[in-house]
DNA sequence: TACATTAATATGTAGCTACATATTCTTGTC
DNA sequence: GACAAGAATATGTAGCTACATATTAATGTA
């Protein structure tokens, strides 16, 4: 009825009882119903306020983001893995205000490429929090990726992201084989186990790369 | 029990009744809290099958694209808005293919720069279907926003979205006060209600834009 | 009139039951 | 042993009931 304009922003729906006896169903199914269209971001809900189409709809789009050996072999592209640097440091500033920490706490740093079909496809900075993931130190970077393991062994409950667009800097295009000054596509992850740091870093995506969502 | 790897990745859980009665509940309730885990990526279900954790987890964001004038305005700035061009013309490959449209249909194209604060900040270049959506010929786009137009009077059922990074052209720096070259973010979206096209759009938005999710 | 208290109300959550549906497993036949 | 038919099973959906919760509306008192 949202979609045949019977009901337009703006506009207040029926309770669900209401709505339960018009279609001859029970409230408990038109419950769910505006649950879902509540998450989807086409109608607003409140208790005693009833239900309203949402006067500025929101576009609600669901980004999967796989780990990168997947993407790249969903495709049908030969994976490959590459660790370019790992060290032990204290959390630079642009970290510490991604985790919201207060001070500097030990991290990996580890820099890594991943391939496909033998091309640099995205390059990962990331940054591990070593208090939180002491393992990491014990595991073997050149031959499985942090990403994969983390994912593996970590699981986590928060999780902020960002994406922009970033002109490529001059070690992007040593890893990236990029020229200076292409567009890279840029993704920033960071990730919590309830207050506790796990991981944040930013992949470089190679110049073409594309963000798609599945509907 | 994931977060504390009490089942870790791979690992098949007790069926919803089990879990019922460990934690003294009703199998719906057991079943609404898979229904959310599934739906966040986390574990897998199958009927007959059971439930599984997911062997390779799915990073599941929620992207909020709300309307451009809102975005600015929760901001705190003041938004504008200029319509620089607008002809009717026959929808070009690129865009059929968008749509999936086997072949060209009249279309609006109406490109028009969004301002925030006075300054460029999204330029869109857009497509809407004529024989979806004929009322829009008689719109003054001057005044009303096509974004803010569609959005308001055509709901959609479908909504592909594209993201991705572009070096800027010539046309960009003029709208956008970009220099040739600069990193720009492009959002591409497509919408259609039921099978029929309704609008597909490329917006540029000016250097230094960011994209989040909200958690 | 101002303010605090109370009642009314629509949604939110949880429990129960019954049946549908999609797989998997078992069984039976050739 | 191969394959088809049927039984078993875990999740999916829908219905019912009861109560919780948040918010608005109404009421009462100073």
């Amino acid at each position: 009825m949202i979609l045949d304009s019977t009901y337009g922003p703006g506009d207040k729906l029926p309770r669900d009882e209401e709505f339960a006896a018009q279609f001859g169903c029970a409230r408990s199914t038109v419950h769910r119903a505006m649950r879902d269209l509540a998450e989807s971001g086409v109608v607003e809900r409140r208790r005693k306020g009833g239900t309203m189409v949402r006067r500025d709809p929101v576009t609600r789009a669901t980004l999967n983001i796989p780990i990168t050996r997947l993407e790249v072999e969903q495709k049908g592209c030969v994976y490959q893995y590459q660790l370019i640097r790992q060290s032990v440091q204290a959390t630079p500033p642009a970290i510490m205000a991604n985790f919201g920490l207060p001070e500097a706490r030990p991290m990996l740093r580890v820099e890594a490429l991943h391939l496909s079909d033998s091309r640099p496809y995205i390059f990962e900075d990331r940054w591990i929090c070593l208090e939180t993931v002491p393992e990491i130190e014990a595991v073997d970077l050149t031959r499985e990726s942090a990403n994969e393991w983390l994912v593996r062994n970590r699981p986590y409950s928060r999780c902020d992201l960002r994406l922009y667009a970033r002109p490529g800097t001059e070690s992007d295009c040593e890893v990236l084989q990029s020229k200076i000054g292409d567009a890279l596509f840029v993704m920033e992850r960071t990730t919590w186990i309830g207050e506790d740091p796990i991981t944040s870093l930013r992949a470089v995506a190679h110049p073409g790369y594309q963000l798609f969502t599945q509907g």
